[in-house]
DNA sequence: GCCAACGTTGGC
DNA sequence: GCCAACGTTGGC
């Protein structure tokens, strides 16, 4: 089992809309590191949803229902979606402060590599953030 | 293949 | 809205 987390500015694609849609395929990623993270995303996989920009908080938690395949809206056969289906949303929200703040999650890519959208996670960091959020 | 210029992301 | 960080592009 591996963990991750993905970001998503809620202006172009929300919590709240992801639980309304359900499932969603993870598509407009076009980094590498990014793209090789998605690769490495395994169906049951665990992930964390954190809106960038605004509210910069954790707002929930996913799980890969489908493994990497083409990404539909581009033909460019280099860059790759996965299905994604929510799974809880939090209690409290984990705002990046308190990311920032708490000495077991200081090394996350979260912080360290601000830009980065799709980052794996340790599954100690994974359950302390789980922890902080429904707590 | 190097590196400067440029564009984008995202925190503040 | 600004700017720092960093990935990508393109000229040489």
């Amino acid at each position: 089992m591996n963990y991750f987390l993905v970001k998503s500015e809620p202006f172009k694609y929300s919590w709240d809309q992801f639980n309304e849609d359900g499932q969603t395929f993870w598509d407009g990623v076009r980094n590498y590191q990014a793209r090789n993270n998605m690769k490495a995303m395994k169906k049951g996989d665990l992930v964390l949803f954190y809106h960038s920009n605004e509210g910069k908080e954790v707002v929930g938690m996913a799980k890969v229902v489908k493994e990497f395949y083409q990404d539909p809206t581009t033909d460019d056969e280099k860059w790759v979606v996965v299905d994604l289906a929510p799974v809880q949303s939090f209690e409290r929200p984990v705002t990046l402060e308190a990311i920032k703040a708490d000495k077991m999650l200081e090394d996350v890519a979260l912080v360290r590599q601000g830009r980065l959208s799709v980052m794996p996670l340790k599954q100690a960091e994974f359950d302390r953030i789980v922890e902080m959020g429904n707590s």
